[in-house]
RNA sequence: GCCCUUAUAGCUUAACGGAUAAAGCAACGGUCUUCGGAACCGUUGAUGGGGGUUCGAUUCCCUCUAAGGGCACCA
């Protein structure tokens, strides 16, 4: 990576100047006239030189080793920017890899084991699969490749709710409607006959406390596996099951592990007794609770009085599975909302408690909801945007707009989906509107896709066979060169995207890549040109369309070939 | 009561303490005998208010305003 060449170099300059390490910042300036690299460096150290920031800067450039072939030129410019420039021979070797499918991502491991766990979708059975759980599943299907692709062993994880007061009140409500379940032949149906339970469920339990009561009895005869209830339970629950895989499938995820809630009441309940011997947790009010007083945390209950434990007691059976089920991990990323950002720090203070090893290594990325402009999704309000139906919605609207087949539909809306909440950043509360929020012109999937197929036929039509391919730079246009520096870039930008747990720099990169490549496209010839020029524009070409299609594939959306 | 987020153009969003705040949608105006027009170009338009730190603040700190979320037996 030129980057931390440039970094290195500069940081043994400083060392020479005043003997300290200094913090180093090294960007690709947002201006394409200031060169591919570009740091402030010298400005910073005005406070500790007491000197004129170009004059330092002067004494950095004068002691930097220029490579020859690497560097074109090294500029200082107005306050004390130093900005360093490839050559076009370095980058037009670059993009020979690019156009070879050699994408030379560096490796980035989030510790020594280089294994980590992202877990990721949980939705709750019972219940449907919104918009919010498709942004969760987009950006941990998107991270998981990520990681995966600097050389990273990453364990998928899913840990779905499949007990709790939500499944009580929908049961109290099948329960009273046994007759209907026989009458339910497709997947669709028994989906929506659940749905329509667990509102009726819902309203029963704040209207009338008679079936506050029963809900409340059946909740426990869930956890306790009573026979009363549990064949009703794994029934609808299958039916739930099924139906989330179906959409996992659809969007192109998969799990290493499902973890389930059902699962980890027993030994929830060993845990937070051995805990509460170590004083760990302790007793109150007949429950047994974290006081986070001392570390300035929220005080959370782990077993409630009747005995029972609650989310967090459940948490700490989780982790003890996920960190000893698949060898040592480096990280555990949980992809949740923020409202749990109090219950994750709790928990992540009790199990780094119980076993010193987890310390540091629990990690909550908390990815922002996806409301509605009339207002937040509520399954009580009937207000519910299920993923399925969204995806079939900019389906039509690209079957009727475009004209394609059905299959080529599918993909570019599973594409438009996800890209809509992939090139935003997770923690920006998207505020969806279903005409405005899904796009499938400017920058969307299908414009990538598009600019993607086009390459294809451009490289199909040209009808070339290197020998050797070697990138010609005498008479480069300046939107070719742009074109190489903004190509050159993708390596660093999806070390960028990992750094910072962000799918968004790459999805928005993408699409600087591909405005790029068309307004070149519009501009220049590529076949009709001579020999010398195709070749190269043909290799750019080649390029672009290698970058599209792996950028998107770290993004977990597939492209085609035809549209 | 205490704590945590968030506030960028009409709308939806970008921006790693840096240089002229970047796009899409919407609106208006243009490019067409094309290597795929699902394209390209142009115009209008923004950092909630007030302080502070800094050579430099959308970004950090304080404060006000507004919105959202959390703080013992829900998940």
């Amino acid at each position: 990576m030129i980057k931390e060449k440039i970094r290195k170099k500069i940081e043994l300059i400083i060392k020479k100047l005043i003997n300290k390490k200094i913090d180093l910042d090294i960007q690709f300036p947002n201006n394409s006239n200031f060169g591919d690299y570009s740091t402030a460096i010298a400005l910073k150290l005005t406070k500790i030189i007491k000197k004129n920031p170009l004059e330092i800067a002067q004494e950095i450039v004068k002691n930097f080793d220029k490579e020859n072939d690497v560097f074109e030129k090294i500029e200082i410019i107005k306050p004390g920017f130093i900005n360093f420039w490839l050559s076009k021979s370095y980058l037009a070797n670059q993009i020979i890899f690019f156009a070879e499918n050699n994408f030379n991502f560096p490796k980035y491991y989030l510790g020594k084991n280089k294994k980590i766990m992202i877990e990721f979708a949980h939705p709750n059975t019972h219940k449907l699969f919104h918009i919010g759980h498709l942004r969760n599943i987009s950006i941990g299907e998107s991270l998981v490749r990520i990681f995966e692709s600097l050389d990273n062993k990453v364990i998928r994880a899913n840990y779905q709710g499949d007990v709790g007061l939500h499944i009580a009140k929908c049961l109290y409500s099948v329960k009273n409607s046994i007759n209907q379940i026989k009458n339910l032949k497709t997947l669709q149906e028994k989906i929506e006959f659940i749905g329509k339970m667990y509102s009726e469920g819902t309203k029963a339990y704040e209207e009338n406390e008679k079936s506050k009561q029963e809900i409340i009895e059946i909740n426990k005869q869930i956890y306790n596996q009573d026979k009363k209830i549990i064949n009703l339970w794994k029934k609808t629950r299958k039916w739930s099951l099924d139906y989330f895989n179906k959409i996992y499938k659809r969007v192109y995820s998969y799990f290493n592990r499902f973890y389930f809630e059902s699962e980890m009441a027993k030994r929830a309940i060993e845990i937070s007794n051995q805990a509460l011997k170590k004083n760990i947790l302790e007793k109150s009010e007949k429950a047994i609770i974290f006081n986070g007083k001392k570390y300035n945390l929220d005080t959370r209950v782990f077993i409630n009085s009747l005995g029972y434990p609650t989310y967090e007691g459940k948490e700490l059976a989780l982790a003890e599975k996920e960190f000893s089920e698949f060898g040592n991990l480096d990280k555990n990323i949980h992809i949740v909302t923020p409202e749990q950002t109090s219950f994750f720090k709790v928990t992540f203070k009790v199990e780094e408690l119980i076993n010193a090893k987890i310390k540091g290594k629990q990690y909550h990325l908390a990815y922002e909801w996806v409301n509605l402009k009339t207002g937040k999704m509520s399954s009580r309000q009937g207000n519910i945007i299920e993923a399925n139906w969204l995806i079939d919605k900019i389906k039509e609207k690209i079957i009727k707009n475009f004209n394609c087949d059905e299959k080529t539909a599918e993909i570019l809306a599973v594409a438009s989906a996800k890209y809509s909440f992939l090139k935003n950043s997770p923690q920006t509360i998207i505020n969806f509107d279903i005409d405005e929020s899904i796009g499938i012109n400017g920058n969307s999937a299908p414009y990538l896709i598009y600019t993607y197929v086009r390459c294809q036929s451009v490289l199909k039509k040209s009808n070339i066979k290197f020998t050797n391919k070697i990138l010609d730079i005498n008479n480069l246009e300046n939107f070719e060169l742009n074109l190489l520096r903004k190509i050159y870039q993708f390596s660093e930008i999806v070390l960028k995207s990992a750094e910072n747990y962000s799918p968004n720099f790459i999805a928005n990169y993408l699409y600087e890549l591909a405005s790029d490549y068309n307004l070149f496209y519009q501009k220049y010839p590529i076949i009709k040109t001579e020999e010398k020029t195709k070749k190269r524009r043909i290799l750019i070409t080649l390029a672009v369309a290698n970058i599209i299609k792996k950028g998107l594939e770290l993004l977990g959306i597939k492209t085609v070939e035809k549209m």
